[in-house]
DNA sequence: AGAGAGTGGTGCATCGATTTACTGTTCAGC
DNA sequence: GCTGAACAGTAAATCGATGCACCACTCTCT
């Protein structure tokens, strides 16, 4: 009752007069073990009772599971929602599942439910924390779990069987500034949370040497401006770009362009900037990053640097299943991925 | 290897000079039945070996899992990435696990992922398909999977058991319809992807009462909208709300208020009313339904109405839990809650 | 003294599939 | 005619945890 009707496999033996170990080898690609004619009777058998191996003691028996973990900050943000989606279409494919985890970018959180998917059986997890040391995730790693960190470049230091997969996010930063210092605009600041993400940290190193390349005073580009090192959330990204915009325009000699960390915060921007009675667009211009949905949606449409999502998510699960599959975890590399300009209409030549 | 170094029930029992299942009458709760010394040896031997229960063996023996399933039509629409984060939150708290499942509301996907879901052992799921029909179920509910029903409240024919959640859909729609009408607005129109979801079905005809209520001529406000009944995503529904849009606005006598079906498909209409050439909450009112993050962030900021997510998330995650945990299905019942109206810039009076 | 209840455990079958080692048969090759 | 490989298939141990049925022992009560 608890379990269903459940159809076992001593059952489908039974039913087509062969043993359980016939029908598993039948199942596990060994049909070549027995003649065509109890190969047809097994599955006749299978077909008849409507038989689904039992994932779970399949997975007790083998230690494999057909599930890969994804580590996300928060899928209330639609970057990583879309994401989620795209690693999904991936498994889906090849029979995999996909349990989802939001770790608000908590190493401590983070490190659970790692040990907890570790504990579930699964083998292969794509980390999107982007946190600049993975110590806590050392263990496992070394355990075994393949780990795929997304939106995060190398690191010194990093465990030797990772994996990163990432756009360039300086090369980013660095043509969306071009951009904006291609139109003219020579007070600029850069929004953002805080820096202990590696990919923020990239992102405005991406800013400041397009800056420096266009041999512009360094003062006059505001420098980073980071909330509480706690505050990580995506509500919080927009509520920051707002303040910290309405901050910036009121000061003396404000900027005419606003480099956000991403899209998140750089629609808070957008909103900071009318909070002061500007257009966006035309009083003050606006980059993001990620090219969210939202993006081309927004009034007015933003500029922006594009990740190509679809494509990552499928090479992240590839990784996982070769990882996985392969038992032994594959060498560490890295796949940096070029960002491509999206250019719309919020930003524009200063007035 | 592939296994990890896991320390197993045996080896606790040995190192603490017990049976293992003495170690099993601990872990699951029945302390009494041992020597408080006994019990502190255990312990000790647990803490020292770091001993962590197989999941999975845990649940083959048991039937039961810690985890539930969730299928979303799309986590790439904020709106559901939202509601994922919460049901997470609720779930973590009591040791869960969430599976997120992406139906695209094809009740064939639907239906495959539920099936894969109970093989996976788990017992119970939140579905967020919105479908009319919950036959394609119907064998899974019968054999005992917990079935949630979120944003879809209940139909004639229903499965028994099953449990809905959903905001008032015909009550918000109301509530927002009667905002235009009684800031002035005469000529009104509904946007929407197929009706086929019941959600949309009941907005759309809370939206027709309120006009009706009103006195106004049915003509006058201007039917439902439908795309082929194939396109269920959410970029579509932006993509919908702005084509749509365009052509309502560029036909005769057009509307000075638009309803869309939801907070994305309203971003879309904004977006087509720009394309005219003119201003959200000045030429044009646009409300949404949901109050997504962005309908705050948007310019104009949306009007809509809101959904206490967090909360019905919670009691959603409760559901199933005592489902799952009582081992028989408690009794269907509906849980319909109050939508709140949030008022916002897009909505003005009539020029 | 013997029945009955309570205490503090343990032994072992069990969940369902996998897989190794093995058996019995057939048949080619010398 | 005998050897031994190839074939078709099976028996049984195994993965790790659970929980029922049971046991040995000690009190208490009549």
């Amino acid at each position: 009752m608890r379990n269903g009707s459940s159809v076992t496999i001593y059952q489908v033996a039974r039913a087509a007069g062969v043993s359980p170990s016939t029908v598993s080898n039948l199942l596990n690609g060994r049909p070549g073990r027995m003649l065509p004619a109890t190969k047809q009777r097994v599955e006749e058998a299978i077909e008849r009772l409507g038989y689904r191996p039992n994932r779970t003691a399949r997975q007790l028996r083998t230690g494999r599971t057909q599930a890969i973990g994804l580590v996300v900050p928060s899928v209330a943000n639609p970057f990583w929602g879309t994401f989620a989606r795209h690693l999904e279409g991936s498994a889906l494919a090849e029979d995999y599942h996909v349990l989802l985890c939001n770790s608000e970018r908590e190493p401590e959180r983070e490190r659970r439910y790692l040990e907890q998917l570790w504990d579930d059986g699964i083998r292969g997890v794509v980390l999107c924390s982007s946190l600049p040391s993975l110590d806590h995730v050392k263990p496992l790693l070394e355990a075994g779990l393949t780990v795929v960190a997304f939106d995060r470049t190398a690191q010194a230091g990093d465990p030797e069987t990772l994996v990163n997969i990432s756009v360039d996010n300086v090369v980013g930063a660095h043509l969306v500034t071009q951009h904006l210092l291609g139109l003219g605009h020579r007070r600029l600041a850069y929004v953002s949370g805080s820096l202990r993400a590696v990919n923020r940290q990239e992102r405005y190193r991406g800013y400041l040497s397009a800056i420096a390349e266009a041999g512009l005073d360094m003062a006059a580009a505001n420098a980073e401006l980071s909330t509480s090192d706690d505050r990580y959330g995506d509500r919080d990204a927009a509520e920051l770009g707002r303040a910290r915009t309405v901050e910036l325009l009121n000061s003396p000699n404000p900027p005419t362009a606003l480099v956000a960390m991403n899209d998140m915060c750089a629609l808070g921007v957008c909103a900071g900037v009318r909070d002061t009675g500007r257009q966006v667009g035309e009083d003050v211009s606006v980059v993001g990053f990620d090219d969210i949905l939202l993006a081309e949606l927004c009034a007015p449409a933003l500029t922006t640097v594009r990740q190509p999502l679809e494509r990552m998510a499928a090479e992240a699960f590839q990784h996982l299943r070769t990882g996985i599959e392969g038992g032994a975890p594959v060498a560490g590399r890295s796949l940096l991925i070029r960002p491509e300009l999206v250019v719309r209409a919020s930003t524009a030549p200063p007035r």
